[in-house]
DNA sequence: CCTAGGATTGAGACCGGACTCACATCGATG
DNA sequence: CATCGATGTGAGTCCGGTCTCAATCCTAGG
């Protein structure tokens, strides 16, 4: 339409000094406006850059400034809502700082993981935050802090890294929400997760996520306070797909001894899980009690209203923005925030059903 | 540790250079493996690199490839489910051609979304997938295509830009949708979105969003075919928070002349109508009939399970990506994809409840 | 033994800004 | 009126790669 058209070459400073007869120097000091800049010089250096429509090539700048003003989320599934919080709380804090968000899906494969911080690395992004996929493999995230630049964990924590981690106490929620379940009388619970493991879950296995060992460790600690033993062998892990899943979950509530309450270690876990258990044609809590982690808006909606393990996704995102921004930008770091999960009751935990095991009906008696 | 630790600059191609005693441009060539080099050069750089742990910069790359490999992606909102998907669908379709994706979100706001777009250009995007807010406002969209740089809409559409875009034939699937409920005996229909407009809705107002636009077009068209006028009232936009949410849907369904069926435009307003829905006292499907766009498995939940309208958003997500790369790689356009959504009857929708307006009730008569 | 032509190789330009440095300019000071 | 510090200003370097071009090596053919 109007003029220039479509033509290759962007516009550069020199351009813009060209036309403003004046030094690329003068130019690139009005347009960066740092230097000493005369008011003439300025005026037409402007006028100029307005009338080429000039715009910065971000890439040069950061080229001599080292500073990308990117930085770089990996996490393990955007498209679970509990992640797709999380970025949305980060995103929202970086762009107020005027960072801008690369954002990598790793589907929780360590491979990805280690592929994609190496690219955002060289990329160049200012910072990292990252959802580890292992807590054990962590070569790559020693390598970001080699590079020199900042990385902060969300979710989970890797090894002994000394690095700020934006993490909900998954051990002391876990053994709370454990304890609930006791209290209501049950005794064989199942827990549920797309964690993938080589082994099955037994005692004293070192898991790749600190997260669900922390899970696992704080139903262990109830299971023991109240003098019980864990029955881990209902500990399920790689359930993988929504078909997996339910094919888990209809093992652990047959047989002789099922479980009586099953819990699901993240929403989407959750839904297969829900959809299997009405599938059978069991009713929650009559039957079975169910309580998962993250507490979306749909879980109100369901009938009966599900027993969620509620973590502050977004604030956690915010967080973790921070942090990184603080130390992108040099600054001490902020104390350490700890964040609550709290256990929202709200209808799909009930008393364990009446069975015909006298032995534990004894059991579940004294504690009560 | 060892050896290294932590020293600032990173390692270049001349540090490289220089350990394998050979040119810059040697070493460039051998690391970037292009040009001719002797095996024994190559072996060498090759070692040094290793040795010297070298990382090229890829801003340095795209500096003067003018392609940085990395692809904008501007929606209105994450945290929204369908959003996620998509964002999905694009990452993993980015990932395996090569390309990273720098998010941004706009929250439906133009301005931001203005912005984001200037910024993204400024950071050298070899291209652009946007969810544009505004159909009508189309400057910085011209600006992409002034830059040179492929652009592609997911979702909606915009002004009379000539852009590939992915999306499904709203009116088409509203209108569908509408018959569906104006057969089971339905005549006042209320449509609520979240779509920000100055004015209340009436017929001929123009409006940013073309999706929202042909949704209710749709619905008119069903109610013109039917012979019915279109109760446009009962078109609420402005829908925000949850709150202003719960509040139209109550004004609705309350007084003389209520809705007997309520549309939610996107899967965050169905939950706040539901709610609102239960809160007073009603029942789906017997008291009020419900329909959302956006099939999200936590709608199989529900008791009863959400009659929904699903579309292809994952698909979608790759498509746009597909067409992106293709532009950018300078390959022909592919055919056209047409979306197509679908109407899922699970059973919020019942037959309208009877009331005390003989006169409706002749015309639904007459009509089934 | 000499030479043409392909394989190698190094110097240096270049991408587009930021920034250093030496050189004006200019009003204020003594 | 000479001097000094505070601007203004332009030439040129640098960031870390890619890529051009001319020079140098080698080897087979004459």
């Amino acid at each position: 339409m109007n003029g220039d058209g479509a033509r290759r070459r962007d516009v550069t400073v020199a351009d813009v000094a060209k036309a403003a007869q004046v030094s690329k120097a003068q130019a690139a000091r009005a347009l960066g406006n740092y230097g000493a800049v005369s008011e003439d010089v300025r005026e037409r250096v402007l006028a100029a850059a307005e009338a080429l429509s000039y715009r910065p090539n971000e890439l040069a700048r950061s080229m001599n400034t080292g500073k990308s003003h990117t930085i770089g989320v990996v996490v393990g599934d955007i498209e679970n809502p509990h992640f797709g919080l999380a970025t949305r709380g980060i995103t929202d804090t970086a762009k107020k700082a005027g960072y801008n968000v690369i954002l990598v899906n790793t589907d929780e494969d360590r491979a990805a993981e280690v592929d994609a911080v190496r690219v955002l690395l060289d990329k160049r992004v200012d910072g990292l935050i990252v959802a580890p996929a292992s807590s054990v493999d962590t070569e790559h995230l020693q390598e970001v802090h080699r590079s020199g630049r900042p990385l902060v964990f969300i979710d989970r924590t890797a090894g002994d890294l000394q690095v700020d981690t934006m993490a909900v106490d998954m051990a002391r929620i876990s053994r709370e929400a454990t304890q609930y379940l006791l209290e209501a009388g049950h005794r064989r619970i199942a827990f549920i997760s797309t964690l993938r493991t080589d082994a099955h879950y037994s005692t004293g296995i070192t898991l790749e996520s600190s997260q669900i060992a922390d899970r696992i460790e704080g139903m262990r600690q109830a299971f023991l306070e109240a003098g019980l033993s864990f029955p881990e062998d209902l500990v399920k892990l790689n359930a993988g797909d929504a078909d997996s899943i339910r094919s888990i979950t209809r093992e652990v509530l047959r047989g002789p001894d099922q479980a009586t309450a099953v819990v699901a270690s993240d929403g989407l876990i959750a839904l297969s899980v829900v959809e299997a258990i009405q599938e059978l044609g069991l009713s929650i809590p009559a039957d079975v009690s169910f309580l998962m982690y993250d507490d979306f808006a749909w879980t109100r909606l369901t009938t009966p209203p599900l027993t969620v393990i509620a973590q502050p996704v977004y604030n956690m995102g915010v967080a973790a923005a921070k942090a990184l921004i603080r130390q992108m930008e040099g600054l001490p770091p902020a104390a350490p925030a700890q964040f609550t999960a709290t256990l929202v009751r709200r209808g799909s935990v009930g008393p364990r059903r009446i069975e015909e095991d006298p032995q534990q009906e004894e059991l579940a008696a004294t504690l009560s």
